[in-house]
DNA sequence: CAACCTGATGGGAACGCTCCCACCCTCGAA
DNA sequence: TTCGAGGGTGGGAGCGTTCCCATCAGGTTG
């Protein structure tokens, strides 16, 4: 009955024959190995079709090769944003090249929570990419006291303290504004993401520098919170035009709120842009094929995932370094919406 | 200097006054412990705050605790398509629960191809999700070669051996068809799939069942192959407009091709759905936003996660029981353009 | 020619866990 | 009273690596 074992480090050096050692050595690339040796060992591995357990490894080097994405959304938003898949693949190609593996962790309820502190506290992974933080997100405090080298892409707060990567939200905001205002809009709303989180507040701010800029009055009642669904920009938008029947403009901090408040400009009969332009933010799929199609800031998401992950190797590689701040520019893309 | 290392079984068992064995047996949950030892073990672990070595644990068992998901894509289409977000969302929720972790491996090269190899190799998961495979992917009989317990989202051609979840291909497409038929259409083309795919294949088959339920030809100049882009879609749009510019009605198969056949269809100046009808497939969020909003048939793509998830954790639990076969329902939504 | 270095090598120990097995104790049956 | 059964227990071995250290050959130095 063949059912023969994988081949260990032993069975290589028996062939090759040399020390376990001598193997070691050649899969790790040290050049205290003779050449004779080395070729005797390679040979020997190929072989036996050879590869290493890593999980023995893992065990004595007290590495992973692993790293973990954690995306702390209730289950509605990956999927429908389309965000997410955009950072997953900017991850990946990060990683290309790397023999790190990438661990996806959903977090969805407190029991989830508590497994994955369990599993950071364990040390399974080398380190964490963080998306989408809130700014009482218990994370991130954890993963500092813990000391596993931590990335955010966002930030808790404009003073955050770990590494983190986002983009100009606050320019990228401006821009939209400034674009409306140019267009000769008048009364200029916004739908804002979820209050505690910073991508919200710093997008609402670019609304507000904007408006102040151009000597308008950043009135609250042109301000709708929402919480970067499509059925929460369609509330804003509603509760927007009973407040300001006169708005001709709206900025929403995402695309998906925005084709929400589409639908309910639409609903109302409003036209887009005759009667009120509408801007979103993002440029992600849903922004092409809206109707009209979206104005809206892009954000280089993809780049921010793979940046995201260039500052944990580096961070995994040599820690303690300098904290790391990147921030990574927008541009504004016109299309029938305004 | 505190910095503690972290406590093993071994520290924990002489906190308990016990033996390691016994430690060992509660982790586990071995009946055969007394009560007394339990207890003790139990706070000596709450303690100490230890958490367990899995890396150790899973050196010994040859258990890993994880699965990966084998994205075999081009980049560009995580992202684009919406499907992949919700077949992870899907397989998150049927690991929800277990301890079960998550790999994500988009494979997009023939190096990373290469370095999956032999991660599968080493067994470091002990199951492997694979989504949108290719009739001639060599994953699969790699798998099937390696024993590694394997369910496949999708399947290689109608004689698949492996475990595989897909949903009514057939019958969907044969559903939106004949929607199109009952709605008075005359000349319904059709934009297909990869030709490698299966999925494509069982689509096509669906329009062509239909067509001849109806009693019309299905003829060969009726068909534009894509590849499930949306610029695909545009190209093989305007391919069938040349060649049939009587057409009225068309199937793509997939929303974001049909995204791409609206587009070229107003660039064309032909109105939706009054001079052609379109419906696509899969009702992913741009089936909403299109315009006009897309006829389209829905398949359940989260369930197809959950699904596959449950039956890998199934054969991991037991592994060499009857390969399964599961087929998931489509129900046609019907919407403005047709 | 002794003392020393330097490169190449291999064995032992350790990483933290599970599992096998031997042991002890208590109990009920013969 | 003796014996066997069986629950509860703990020590040893082993999982497949890496790392530390001792060893050895060969060359260089004074």
């Amino acid at each position: 009955m063949g059912a023969t074992r994988r081949p260990t480090i032993k069975t290589v050096a028996a062939r090759a024959g040399v020390g376990r050692t001598t193997v070691s050595r050649v899969l790790n690339g040290s050049p205290l190995v003779s050449d004779e040796a080395r070729a005797a060992v390679q040979t020997a591995i190929a072989e036996l079709g050879y590869v290493p357990n890593s999980v023995a490894r893992s065990l004595v080097t007290s590495r992973t090769d692993s790293i973990a994405l954690v995306i702390p959304e209730s289950e509605s938003r990956l999927g429908s944003e389309p965000y997410f898949s955009a950072v997953i693949r900017g991850v990946s190609n990060g990683l290309a090249g790397t023999q790190i593996q990438l661990l996806l962790t959903l977090v969805r309820d407190q029991r989830e929570m508590d497994q994955l502190t369990r599993f950071l506290t364990a040390r399974r992974v080398d380190g964490v990419l963080l998306v989408s933080v809130h700014r009482d997100d218990p994370l991130p405090g954890l993963l500092e006291e813990l000391g596993l080298p931590t990335v955010l892409a966002g930030r808790r707060s404009p003073a955050e303290s770990l590494n983190h990567v986002h983009s100009d939200n606050i320019g990228g905001a401006r821009d939209a504004v400034r674009h409306l205002v140019e267009r000769g809009r008048r009364e200029i709303a916004t739908i804002t993401g979820p209050a505690d989180m910073d991508v919200a507040d710093s997008r609402l701010r670019g609304w507000r520098d904007a408006l102040g800029e151009a000597g308008r009055e950043a009135c609250g009642e042109l301000v709708a919170p929402a919480d970067f669904t499509e059925e929460g920009g369609r509330r804003a938008m509603r509760g927007l035009l009973e407040r300001r029947p006169g708005l001709d403009a709206v900025f929403a901090a995402s695309d998906v709120m925005a084709a929400g408040a589409l639908a309910e400009l639409r609903r109302q009969g409003r036209r887009v842009p005759d009667d009120v332009a509408v801007v979103g933010f993002d440029d992600s799929i849903v922004a092409r094929h809206t109707d009209p199609p979206l104005t809206t800031v892009r954000q280089p998401v993809e780049e921010i995932g793979r940046t995201i992950t260039e500052l944990l190797l580096r961070e995994i590689g040599e820690p303690g370094g300098v904290r790391q701040h990147v921030v990574l520019p927008t541009s504004l893309v016109v299309r029938d919406s305004t």
